[in-house]
DNA sequence: CTGTTCAGTTCACAATATCGAAATACATTT
DNA sequence: AAATGTATTTCGATATTGTGAACTGAACAG
């Protein structure tokens, strides 16, 4: 698990030519392509060239191409032997039904909080988010449990060095209040967030320990359907999660 | 549409990445992948970081990692919005449950067929392929398909300059042979390999034409099971893709 | 038919990634 | 605890790739 250091940033080239496709939802020609994706035109067609030649894009009859279904052969099967989604899944889809409120999965990195897994409300407004994204820990409610998986000392030490950067009007940016929240949150066994991320978003979380690693689940909705439930959702979440918990010793 | 010119390496090494997981259908070590994609570790390395800057590739606990689902989110939502294979899929579905053999829709791609959709028989003994696979145009049932679709100087003129690859004992590499065999099937209206381009495979193909492209559509399986019935394979093809076809005013 | 525009392709140089090797971290055994 | 073996990270010279600019070709208007 790295921690610093420059990456390459072409190696991901592909990717974004395909995020500039999702976020199209249709066939794009070379040059709209490369204004989506920010590439200049020459770059842009390497790229599509070398998809096209892997078969994982095609050019219809036009200049305009589309991905095959390649990609979604690749990550169906992945999917299928994810050791961690697999067991999780199915729980957290229960618990996003019970509560048709977004769930999510996340875990740390680094010093953010990534999503593994983002189970959206079937509500019009919902929290809407996607898997791979980062937020950061002081803010986030799946954050907050990760900072207090750590040690009180360890946490002291990490929120004094630490930036925490305002990121809405009630995000906490003293080191002692957050300090102090985890503490209580910790007694408690949930952690949440009021408009601390996003603005008009409460989000509940809690810790899940799998193996040696700790994941965070995440309950998360607008403000104004969350306020007066928070405890009863914390029940629903801490409910659904603790048979899930397994020790160092039994996991995949 | 390319043609010619060598294309970019270091583009596809993401997807080179995920392929590795797809094999390996568990969470893989630096060093493990960096064997399984065939690249040196220090390379390996650094296209992982950026997988995992990304949100792309995650490590757990220890040093392996897997891939979160931000992959297949972006694979569903650009699958969600293929124009052709959303018009076509129901309908070659329908018609690979009525047959339970594979059937395939693959577009010609210079002088190879790209399959861009397989849908596989439920049967043990099936022809399995995948999504994003070449074909030869001349030993592939689809390839001829495409083949019947020049013009037949156009196709003489081909089959005179390429070079005929033998794939397996019965494939056609006789220019004059192919011209006669493509001519025929034109005019029965479908095409057909035996063992031409896998032994013990047999397929049945006909030409499928979306606004002013053409694309292919097979049924393949094995040699046993479809000696006997391939005229009445090749009426349920027939009788299937028809209605799907749209003149070069009418489409997407 | 000719001029204009726009999309795609190619080219040569500058910027970046690659890869061996050496350094470090980690795990397991003695 | 020390030692051994294995896995990961860093480093820097070198090769490859990315990029702007110039080129080609197709589509269209006058």
């Amino acid at each position: 698990m790295a921690t610093n250091g420059e990456a390459s940033r072409s190696a991901l080239r592909a990717l974004e030519v395909f995020e500039a496709f999702r976020a199209a939802r249709r066939p794009l020609s070379l040059s709209e392509t490369a204004k989506l994706t920010d590439m200049p035109i020459s770059t842009c067609h390497g790229v599509l060239r070398a998809l096209e030649q892997r078969g994982y894009l095609y050019f219809g009859s036009g200049r305009d191409a589309y991905p095959t279904r390649r990609l979604w052969d690749l990550a169906h099967e992945i999917n299928a032997h994810d050791p961690v989604a697999l067991r999780l899944e199915p729980v957290l889809m229960q618990l996003r039904d019970e509560v048709d409120e977004t769930v999510i999965l996340g875990v740390r990195h680094g010093d953010t909080v990534l999503y593994l897994l983002v189970l959206e409300s079937t509500k019009a407004i919902r929290y809407s988010s996607q898997a791979g994204e980062h937020k950061p820990l002081h803010s986030s409610a799946i954050g907050k449990t990760m900072l207090g998986a750590m040690q009180p000392d360890e946490l002291a030490l990490w929120a004094r060095s630490s930036d925490l950067k305002r990121v809405t009007p009630h995000t906490i940016i003293s080191a002692s209040r957050l300090n102090e929240e985890i503490a209580e949150s910790r007694k408690r066994g949930y952690f949440v967030t009021h408009g601390e991320n996003v603005s008009d978003v409460v989000a509940i979380a809690a810790p899940l320990r799998i193996g040696n690693a700790t994941f965070g689940v995440a309950i998360a909705g607008p403000m104004q359907r969350m306020a007066n439930k928070e405890v009863s959702l914390a029940k629903k979440l801490l409910r659904s999660i603790k048979p899930l918990e397994t020790s160092a010793r039994g996991d995949a």
